[in-house]
RNA sequence: GGGCGAUUAGCUCAGCUGGUUUAGAGCACCUGCCUUACAAGCAGGGGGUCACUGGUUCGACUCCAGUAUCGCCCA
């Protein structure tokens, strides 16, 4: 054992060194075993440009925990690492570096070019943030890295795609669909983010065609009047009966339309008529669709107006709203205007405001996709956590619409469909088709591409090989518990459970685990834009990973969001330092031979001849309820509880008490005492260290290497503390308990009476029997060591020396003689107060007992232990005004 | 409009199936300590009508209903 042990916990010597070694030994590959059980987890695969934030890391981190901790169970644990290919993140971060490094457009380059440098660019900016999550690390398999557009993964898509074709599950057709004019793309409703606005809602004339009459119709999007192609009203509206059938004039563009009647149509709302514009509304396209109306598309990909909107073609979207509206104030047309709120669809890559749009795309049908994805969550065979999000997911599913898949993007898996250029003839290949299979005319595949999400619902199988019926796919699929943020509920752990479901016939995964949301302290989002982020790797440069991973889970609860301040790392640092030091005294004390000898089997064996003093009995008690506690927790996904336990039992128990007692044995003469506390401390320590390897890895294998244990060459591969429950001594944690209570109340009454720490003192307790008589004086040397005590007696009735300060502790008396020391006055206001808050105690207890509704009803077991409650309460008041009276 | 969460010490939060809790922890604060592992530490202390209003119960921080404030999701 080496002497020279640094004071101070220094990780930037010890992080990046072990996690090599953890390379080195390829600790992290699981390979199928058939005799261990497989744990697997899927990692939400991070888009692959970018850079790792504070939710990459605590999410990493919660997986990074199970995989250790099932891995020192002894499951074949395997966590699959790997990046998405995230198309239009990915393609807007290359075109916007394009525009400002060369001046250049996608378009400049072409197709085949621009991909090329997207690819270019995923080699350069690919790595980055699988580098940081080493940092971090995680105990990823790394051989097994995946990436959503690797071929192998890519014909998991191709195949899938083919196969919903083929079952009619897949279709292509012209909607409305959300467009985003700067993506130019159609995104999914899930894409969608919605927010309230201050806009307002405008009431516009339509005139009717013949005769004077005209119908008022509100909208806040004046613009989309330009393709109106009728006003629907409801056939029940006595207030436009008369008008269904007549036309009116399309103000401005001076078209004729008809006013329709629509069930639809609420007439509780503005006006009760309706513009209808199919290309640009939902709701309208269906009535368009029902009364066989033509829609008009008034608007071009990039939000400017089209050549159908007459003189406003060419202007942007927002310009032609003030001047439609300008134009009907100009006419006389423009009845009113109402502040209006509403929500705004924006795109969830780049906050554009979506236009519904109406295009042509590809759909999945959902519907029968959903049903057993609902099913496995209704029963139970995937469990979410927390539960309440299950009704979340149960909402969406029975709720679920047709899911547009297809992009206008260059960046991802482009649609496997191919088009005859002579025929009509459509088909869906697996494998490139140049000529029609059906003329033998040339062929042309579909230029769009497949949502990024599409790929991602594979994940947990793609990456295993699937289609292939590989050995990885039979051990490790289904996986076992997916760790993630509850924001991507719709994007991905719903679509992987209706995928895992139809192409493997099982559940992607059986628990799912949603956290919280890092935050500032504020509460706010971190953002890019509010620059309240706080850097991961700086965080890891300052205080050590071990210490950001530790203050995350310390400040975390489940599913609740963290508000996170740079000063919260200091918990970490602390705990971790705390450790450290713990192993340094330790070290201090420790030879090799002890060491060794530090094993299950020599502990129980000394304990159970009697050898073990209580001290020693009493931590591996305590040790082995940790040993429990932990293992629960974490088999629990109660992460905090986790952390909770360790942290009290290895802070506020083994160091605070246990190295605090053994040092009498330390620094005493009884060699034997000395070897078993010695032993006994070297054995808790190593099974604290095994229980919080899975959060803090690097500092608990630095100090397990420097142990020098021959248990394991690493933490990683040791096994996970369980046969400990032997150790449980309710005697030893009754005993030990009353010590420590009798110390404590020592050195409170040296504090409070100002003590000064250098003089010694004696003590007495008085109505103590026997075996408490005993106990306490056999612990002497820790009272003289833990609270300055240097001569201690116990009886069944000592006298009370005059002058002392006094305490009631287990309803015994605790007499501190110190004259010259003590203050009369402040003895007795310390002993009033506590004589009055024990009255007040006292009385209500008493009053509680006086009512015969609660002795008559309550259980009888509490009843009792009220009464006994009251009664210790009693004696101790009692002493206490003894006391007093002494004094005065 | 529907749903969900939060509201506990100055701050950040625990408290899982009602009575062992005299409501806890960390930080901050006060007092005393450089006690030969640790001042990133040790010992002691102060500080809370558990958002509010009702209800259920012998008994409510805990269960139920409603209200308020904040936040999120869906429409």
């Amino acid at each position: 054992m080496a002497t020279e042990i640094p004071k101070t916990y220094d990780p930037r010597q010890v992080e990046d060194r072990l996690y090599r070694f953890w390379l080195e030994r390829n600790y992290f590959h699981a390979v199928p075993n058939p005799d261990k059980k497989p744990y697997t987890i899927v990692i939400p695969p991070p888009n692959v440009t970018d850079r790792l934030h504070m939710g990459h890391a605590y999410n990493n981190m919660l997986q990074d925990i199970l995989i250790r901790f099932k891995k020192m169970q002894g499951y074949e644990a395997m966590w699959m690492p790997g990046t998405d290919h995230a198309g239009i993140a990915t393609q807007n971060a290359v075109e916007k570096h394009l525009a400002r490094t060369e001046g250049l457009t996608r378009h400049d380059l072409g197709r085949e070019k621009f991909v090329e440098r997207v690819w270019q660019w995923k080699e350069e900016h690919g790595k980055i943030i699988t580098d940081q999550l080493k940092k971090i690390g995680c105990a990823c398999d790394w051989e097994r890295e995946s990436f959503t557009m690797d071929e192998r993964l890519s014909k998991a898509v191709l195949e899938v795609f083919v196969r919903l074709y083929n079952k009619g599950l897949i279709y292509r057709g012209e909607y409305i669909i959300n467009w985003c004019p700067r993506c130019q793309t159609a995104l999914s409703d899930e894409e969608v983010e919605y927010e309230d606005q201050d806009g307002h809602l405008w009431y516009l004339t339509y005139p009717v065609e013949d005769g004077d009459g005209h119908i008022i119709v509100a909208t806040t999007r004046p613009e989309t009047m330009l393709g109106d192609v009728a006003v629907a009203v409801n056939p029940e509206d006595p207030r436009y009966k008369n008008l269904i059938g007549k036309n009116l004039i399309l103000p401005i563009m001076n078209r004729r339309i008809p006013v329709i009647a629509d069930e639809y149509v609420d007439s509780e709302f503005g006006t009760g008529a309706v513009k209808i514009t199919p290309a640009h509304d939902p709701n309208d396209f269906e009535i368009g669709r029902r009364h066989g109306l033509e829609p008009i598309n008034v608007m071009n990909e990039d939000g400017t107006m089209s050549e159908r909107a007459g003189t406003f073609a060419g202007q942007d979207r927002f310009e032609a709203r003030k001047g439609v509206v300008a134009e009907f104030e100009r006419l006389g047309l423009l009845k009113k205007v109402e502040n209006y709120q509403n929500s705004i669809g924006h795109c969830y890559r780049c906050q554009t405001v979506i236009e519904p749009y109406l295009s042509k795309q590809w759909f999945v049908k959902t519907a029968p996709l959903a049903e057993p994805a609902a099913e496995v969550v209704r029963d139970g065979r995937v469990q979410i956590r927390p539960e309440r999000w299950k009704k979340v997911y149960m909402h969406w599913m029975e709720n679920i619409r047709d899911w547009c898949i297809s992009r206008q993007l260059w960046w991802g898996h482009r649609i496997p469909v191919y088009y005859c250029t002579a025929c009509d003839f459509e088909t869906a290949s697996t494998t490139a088709v140049t000529e029609c299979p059906n003329c033998g005319s040339p062929a042309r595949q579909d230029p769009d591409v497949l949502d990024t999400w599409f790929s991602s619902q594979l994940w947990p199988f793609s990456t295993l090989g699937w289609p292939e019926e590989t050995e990885e796919l039979n051990y490790f699929y289904p996986t076992n518990t997916l760790i993630t943020g509850h924001e991507i509920i719709f994007f991905w752990v719903a679509r992987m459970v209706m995928a895992g479901l139809e192409f493997c016939g099982k559940v992607p995964f059986y628990d799912v685990y949603l956290h919280g949301i890092i935050r500032d302290a504020q509460g706010r989002k971190m953002s890019k834009s509010l620059g309240n982020g706080i850097d991961p790797l700086q965080m890891i440069e300052k205080y050590s990973a071990d210490a950001m991973r530790f203050s995350l889970l310390s400040l975390s609860s489940e599913g609740q969001d963290i508000n996170l301040s740079e000063k919260d790392f200091e918990i970490g640092r602390n705990f971790a330092n705390k450790l450290w030091n713990s192993f340094r005294f330790l070290g201090i004390n420790l030879d090799e031979a002890l060491i060794k000898n530090a094993t299950l089997e020599t502990l129980t064996a000394r304990r159970e001849a009697g050898q073990l003093d209580l001290a020693d009995r009493w931590i591996l008690s305590r040790y082995s309820a940790a040993v429990k506690k932990a293992t629960t927790a974490l088999e629990s996904f109660r992460f905090h509880e986790y952390v909770d336990t360790l942290y009290s039992f290895f802070w506020r128990e083994y160091c605070d008490w246990y190295l605090e007692l053994i040092k009498t044995n330390l620094y005493g003469e009884d060699e034997q005492a000395r070897e078993n506390s010695l032993l006994t401390a070297a054995f808790v320590l190593r099974g604290i260290l095994r229980l919080l390897h899975p959060l803090i890895p690097f500092i608990t294998e630095e100090i397990w290497q420097r142990v020098g244990t021959d248990l394991s060459e690493s933490i990683m591969i040791s096994d996970w503390p369980e046969a400990e429950a032997v150790f449980t001594d309710e005697q030893a944690e009754r005993d030990l308990g009353l010590i420590r209570d009798f110390i404590v109340a020592v050195r409170t009454i040296r504090s409070e009476m100002n003590v000064p720490p250098s003089k010694q003192a004696s003590m007495l307790v008085s109505g103590a029997d026997e075996r408490t008589s005993a106990l306490l004086q056999n612990a002497a040397d820790y009272f003289a060591q833990l609270a300055r005590v240097e001569s201690l007696q116990a009886g069944a009735e000592l006298a009370r020396p005059e002058l002392s300060a006094t305490g009631v502790v287990h309803k015994m008396d605790v007499f501190l003689p110190l004259s010259g020391l003590i203050d009369i006055e402040k003895e007795k206001s310390r002993l009033q107060k506590e004589r009055d808050r024990l009255q007040k105690q006292v009385t209500g207890l008493e009053r509680k007992l006086a009512n015969a509704n609660f002795t008559s009803r309550a259980p009888q077991e509490v009843v009792e232990r009220e009464k006994a409650k009251l009664q210790d309460w009693n004696m101790t008041l009692e002493k206490i005004v003894a006391s007093l009276e002494q004094l005065t």
